[in-house]
DNA sequence: ACATTAAGTGATT
DNA sequence: AATCACTTAATGT
């Protein structure tokens, strides 16, 4: 069990600079595991209790909020390469159950982190309560940020900010999605989705096609 | 060719 | 802006 695993250590190294203690890389790369999800996979649902904390090398996960009654979800934000879930964080320490919903948005990598290690490591490695701590404060502005596109920001506003998100995580200008999904993600209905796409094509933002968006 | 699913439209609240 | 009731268009079998 204790063996490392010379490609985790090596994708440490790639996409996780700033985890620079040797002692912690070999650590990981002792504990971790190596996960691969495909487009449109649930990683974690709603409810599920969290076991491993998620390091994000390939893809990127979509990260929504589920409403208790109604049948509507809220996207919050997308995780990318680099990143790591900073819900995982809190909701592992007190071992609680999710609040959230991820689901891999492209294919994707990550090595998982069980969450007993989490803790310890704080204490033992600065680079790795830096980087909680970083990851912590980067999600925090990004929530603001989504709450008050939510409460302020006209819906047009939300859809181009969202494509945009989904471009940038996606690593492409085209966007294959249909608008019934956007809707659910943005909590509105089709037709609004639609209507302002129609518009967002007409001022020339976007090309549309059947499930297919063209930014440009 | 037919059925299914996505997208567009207009009216109503 | 949501919902409904429909139409039109694209795609798969």
């Amino acid at each position: 069990m204790d063996t490392i695993n010379e490609e985790i250590l090596k994708l440490l190294q790639s996409h996780f600079a700033v985890l620079n203690e040797k002692a912690l890389q070999e650590e990981i790369a002792k504990v971790g595991y190596m996960m691969h999800f495909k487009a449109g996979e649930v990683i974690m649902d709603f409810g599920s209790y969290v076991k491993l904390v998620p390091l994000l090398i390939k893809g990127s996960i979509k990260v929504v909020r589920e409403s208790e009654d109604r049948d509507g979800e809220i996207f919050l934000y997308f995780l990318k390469t680099g990143e790591t879930c900073s819900m995982s964080f809190s909701c592992c320490m007190m071992d609680k159950q999710s609040d959230i919903r991820t689901t891999a948005e492209d294919d994707t990598t990550l090595i998982g982190v069980p969450v007993k290690y989490i803790d310890q490591w704080m204490m033992k490695y600065p680079s790795w309560k830096n980087f909680v701590m970083r990851s912590y404060d980067s999600r925090m502005h990004e929530l603001i940020h989504t709450i008050d596109s939510i409460a302020f920001q006209k819906l047009d506003e939300r859809l181009l900010g969202y494509l945009r998100q989904k471009a940038a995580a996606t690593q492409s200008k085209i966007i294959l999605t249909t608008h019934q999904h956007i809707a659910d993600d943005l909590n509105a209905s089709r037709e609004a989705i639609s209507r302002l796409l129609k518009n967002l094509e007409k001022t020339k933002n976007i090309k549309l096609g059947r499930n297919k968006i063209e930014l440009l």
